[in-house]
DNA sequence: AGGAATTTGTGCGTATGTATC
DNA sequence: AGATACATACGCACAAATTCC
């Protein structure tokens, strides 16, 4: 293992190999990683160093240690964890989550915006319907700071937002914080919702922030609740 | 250190000794802690061993290591822990929360109730009023399954429900889940919530797992959104 | 300002215990 | 019962951050 001076220290290299491997595909879901001794050897370090990397896993939940038995990956949360941060289900629970983006502008941020970390004072503005096994369940309004990326549109925008963020602009969602409300639904929502312009509804209002703890970007949604409900799960 | 058979490891023993400690006040918040290597000799271990239990006071929230200045107890999550299920918040932010009982009925479980476990039929039904900084934000029902205590009045519920459930009956919630929705206010509320009664209202339904796994309550609260909001933070 | 002292972070190698196969 | 593999624990050396003089 390298060890350059300004480099992150070997355990957390190896972990975030790890990760790598599995965002990627190469490690699947439920497979057995060597024994810890080969894996020290294979990377250069010794044993402790290793164990350090795999504890960093499983802190991460993504990796299942058991004594005698062996290390296995536990993938599932991947996928999961594209979506890990999307909480509306169908009211009979579940339900597999698209977006169809209606509106990409470029636009002097609106006053009453929380702060963005930033101040240039324009933003992207992200207008885009939210379906849950294809049922129109939410709108939602975005505003991304506008020092992350000078041109975006509709087309560039794939299924998972925080995906793009990441895989285009280098931003990985941390953290974020949703403020559940009682609001008026927007006047320029799409007939198909089933919302009624005007008409009290349920509101999720979210700032997002990024791994340099600087917040990033600002959302409202509206939901239709007799289609779907926020869920927060606790522990 | 003692090293008998069956014991738990000296590390965890090491930390569950220091959670006590914190518990009991006789660590408090901001408080520095002695060097490793003094700690290590006090209990007799290695400093490699007192190391990992340290990581697993970090692990709980409850230390704040900084290389080069120390390691400081963060007891202030001891407080919160007992409200780490509550989710809201005022509007401008936190607020203490308290809680006035209206009312502890035994009644028999109504139909459209979830699945709380039991096969007895009857149920406590709890109503209550929650308040942050002594403005009522809530009205709340609980359903508390009947298999749990055959008396409960209002006087015994202190102020934090789950911690009479953790004293008294021995359950100690480990897992919740919210789904929140756009619900009629209920007849019951009280005047001073300033919630209209038939009108739609934020509703927040809860249920909760204890230990086992085995589901304990469920209730449902409505929130006057122009007080506070609906909180859920996500990392 | 600057350098020494203090304190935690990282990493190695090894020995032994214990769960699983 | 034996082999395999992870868990615990020790002691040491050096790096990096902080504090103190």
């Amino acid at each position: 293992m390298a060890t350059e001076p300004g480099a992150l220290p070997a355990y957390l290299q190896i972990s975030e190999l790890l990760i790598r491997d599995i965002a990627a595909g190469r490690l699947a879901d439920g497979q057995r990683l060597p024994p810890e001794r080969e894996m020290a050897a294979e990377h250069g370090v010794s044993v402790t160093t290793l164990r350090k990397a795999l504890a960093d896993l499983q802190n991460r939940n993504l990796l299942d240690r058991r004594q005698g038995s062996g290390n296995t990956i536990r993938a599932s949360g991947e996928m999961e964890g594209v979506y890990a941060y999307f909480r509306l289900e169908l009211r009979q629970g579940g339900g597999f989550p698209t977006a169809q983006v209606l509106e990409v502008t470029r636009a002097v941020k609106p006053d009453d915006l929380p702060d963005l970390g930033s101040d240039t004072g324009f933003a992207w503005r992200i207008r885009r319907v939210r379906a849950l096994n294809r049922l129109p369940v939410s709108a939602e309004e975005i505003w991304l700071d506008g020092r992350f990326t000078d041109r975006l549109s509709a087309e560039e925008l794939s299924q998972s937002l925080y995906l793009y963020y990441r895989e285009r602009l280098g931003l990985a969602i941390l953290r974020a914080e949703d403020h559940v409300e009682v609001d008026p639904v927007p006047n320029w929502v799409p007939e198909d919702l089933g919302l009624a312009s005007g008409e009290p509804a349920l509101m999720v209002a979210r700032r997002t922030w990024a791994q340099t703890n600087e917040p990033i970007e600002f959302s409202r949604s509206w939901v239709n609740t007799s289609r779907a409900r926020y869920v927060s799960r606790i522990s």
